[in-house]
RNA sequence: GGCGGUGUAGCUCAGCUGGCAGAGCGCUUCUUUGGUAAAGAAGUUGCCGCAGGUUCGAAUCCUGUCACCGCCUCCA
């Protein structure tokens, strides 16, 4: 999907819209922001009195009443001084606030330019007796707004300034198009979301659950721990390929090693601690000083490295009660974690390779990769220096195998910049997986070294890396992206046998039993439903293959292939159906 | 953690201004022995999230609390 300036513009020409049906309606209302976003446009306000979802439709109704009576979007450059007057008569704080705010940066860039008064003006737009500070564009008028293409969408909380100390404001969203008919299809593609909803899914297909008694950590079933067994063996084997080696590390620590590490400072509240024998013991947050520690167990030399290790990391965060989401967002976490120690010139390679192997991850899922590169944090721990060069190693890798890549500013980890993948999934939302992040602050923190070939003590450079994220997340992920309707490699049953009467039942063990032992996930079950019936349920569980089995198939020893997508493909000798699925499997299609 | 919303059967949900807790699906049993997305009948299913309070009487009203959903903040 294209952006187009021009829906950018009738979006933001919108939320002043809404600003100003929400100023008919409570005259005393505070105005905070309100921009454009993707899909539409918000605006904050501080009301005398809470929203309700029937406020909605009343402010709904006033704004395409206003477009209909096409008004214009009057400009009007207005000196600061005058505005600061003219918005602390309108008792409009947050105005008020804003207008310092761009006045102390005029400032700024007059001291510079020694050139007063440029820059001392600030923008207004005015329909019918509503006047707001904005910098535009807007459109001429109101009426150039199809308001069949708008809808208010709902409300929430924010912070001012998006700051958790300052006041919470409420949120109006509206959600708005080129056309009725791009938002129509907008609002189809939510209703498909929410059919794809991991949580629903993971309930209806029976894969995971979550209970109240430990919010925020998934219980696997059979089925959702196949899946997660594929998966772990499939990153298993690309790390193998890569030259890792396996280890596994304790779940917990005494505090003083996160001390060291940096995370007690950075992230103390958010860290399950326990008592024993009068010490603070930690859940890990992270696997890294662990790996660290297996390292510092012998004098190292330069011939030994890189050294690269990948562990299944079980770790816990004590995350907020409401930042919690199904497996998107757990207490309890499965990370596909590895970490390289190398040497300072080995470092570009040592990306070069991780990146290769991530991209060698996500054909098997029908996802496409993108690369960010995130850049120093504003809370950094070490030198600048250090920062500089960490990052330009992440470019040149980056370079070096031909990745396009956008920058994310102040987006790196405190301790090193960071390159994070994206993918997009079947929806085209966006998801955050794979994390490569290049490390010089904690080898020195833990006073790492290895013997370099003149004999003398030098520190190692280390790389975290993880591709899956965690293996929550991802099979999160994965079951919206299929849909539930997973690729026969990872699906938890690949085959039911179904009998057409209890006649051929036998048959269908004797195939059953020859399925599972070629290692396919085949289920028979002994039912008096329909056919039809078993057929139904067996499409809904989203199994890959049905085999149909009566008196025709078992005269000549066939199955009659069902296929959950494109529906019966007629009879197939069994080795033949073996054959195609076994090659389905292998080459993960 | 903050703001808003929601908690009724395994699931999806109905239950109005307080007056005997419901439906469909599922599950169990029986009948049916089927040919590519729902055979028929009978039966079963409840701490109305939890704890207080108001009331003759609470699923329903009030307070607190827990969990979930959305958003904000955060995400090593």
């Amino acid at each position: 999907m294209k952006k187009s300036p021009r829906i950018e513009i009738v979006r933001h020409s919108l939320s002043h819209v809404l600003a100003a049906a929400v100023y008919e309606m409570f005259p005393d209302a505070k105005f905070g922001i309100g921009p454009a976003v993707e899909n539409g446009f918000y605006y904050d306000f501080d009301l005398p009195r809470t929203l309700i979802p029937e406020d909605l439709e009343i402010i709904g109704e006033k704004m395409r009443r206003i477009i209909k009576e096409n008004h214009k979007f009057e400009r009007a450059n207005i000196s600061i001084e005058e505005a600061l007057k003219d918005f602390k008569k309108a008792k409009q704080p947050y105005r008020v606030e804003l207008i310092n705010d761009i006045k102390k940066e005029a400032r700024g860039k007059n001291d510079k330019k020694k050139s007063l008064g440029y820059m001392l003006q600030v923008t207004c737009y005015r329909i019918g007796g509503f006047v707001d500070l904005c910098s535009g564009p807007h459109l001429e008028s109101t009426g150039e707004i199809n308001p069949a293409s708008m809808k208010l969408a709902k409300i929430s909380g924010a912070y001012w300034k998006g700051d958790e100390k300052n006041k919470m404001l409420q949120r109006i969203y509206g959600v708005a198009f080129a056309s009725e008919k791009e938002l129509k299809n907008y609002l189809a593609m939510m209703e498909e979301a929410r059919m794809r909803d991991h949580k629903k899914l993971g309930r209806e297909l029976n894969l995971f659950s979550f209970h109240a008694e430990s919010p925020g950590s998934a219980f696997w079933h059979p089925k959702g721990m196949t899946i997660w067994n594929e998966l772990e063996q499939f990153g298993k084997g690309l790390r193998k390929k890569y030259g890792f080696q396996e280890i596994q590390t304790p779940i917990l620590a005494k505090n003083t090693l996160w001390k060291k590490s940096g995370h007690w400072d950075h992230f103390k509240e958010n860290m399950f601690s326990v008592k024993a024998d009068n010490e603070t013991y930690c859940l890990k947050p992270m696997d890294c000083p662990f790996n660290i520690l297996i390292y510092k167990e012998q004098t190292r030399s330069y011939r030994e490295l890189p050294i690269r290790y990948t562990e299944i990391g079980r770790i816990t965060r004590n995350e907020k009660s409401g930042e919690l989401n199904g497996l998107l967002r757990v207490r309890y976490l499965t990370q596909d974690d590895s970490h390289i120690f190398c040497l300072p010139d080995q470092v570009e390679k040592e990306i070069a390779s991780l990146i290769r192997m991530v991209k060698e991850y996500y054909p098997s899922f029908e996802i496409e990769p993108r690369f960010f590169l995130s850049t120093r944090p504003d809370d950094f721990m070490g030198k600048k220096s250090e920062w500089d060069k960490a990052e330009k190693n992440l470019a040149n890798a980056l370079k070096k195998e031909k990745i396009k890549y956008e920058v994310k500013e102040k987006d790196g980890a405190f301790y090193g910049p960071k390159i994070d993948i994206d993918i997009k999934d079947a929806l085209g939302r966006k998801w955050q997986l794979a994390t490569i992040q290049l490390d010089f602050q904690m080898p020195q923190r833990f006073s790492l070294d290895y013997i370099d070939a003149s004999g003398k003590k030098a520190v190692p450079a280390m790389i975290h890396a993880a591709v899956f994220g965690s293996f929550e997340r991802f099979i999160g992920i994965l079951t919206e992206h299929f849909a539930g309707a997973f690729p026969l490699w990872l699906s938890p049953i690949q085959v039911e046998v179904i009998p057409v009467s209890d006649k051929f039942q036998k048959y269908g063990d004797k195939i059953n039993l020859l399925l599972l032992s070629t290692g396919i996930r085949s289920q028979i079950r002994e039912s008096s439903e329909s056919l039809g019936k078993r057929i139904r349920t067996a499409q809904n569980q989203k199994i890959n293959y049905m085999l149909i089995v009566g008196e025709k198939e078992m005269k000549v020893k066939t199955v009659a292939v069902r296929d959950r997508e494109k529906g019966d493909l007629g009879a197939m000798k069994i080795d033949k159906f073996l054959e195609k699925i076994n090659d389905e499997i292998v080459s993960k299609k």
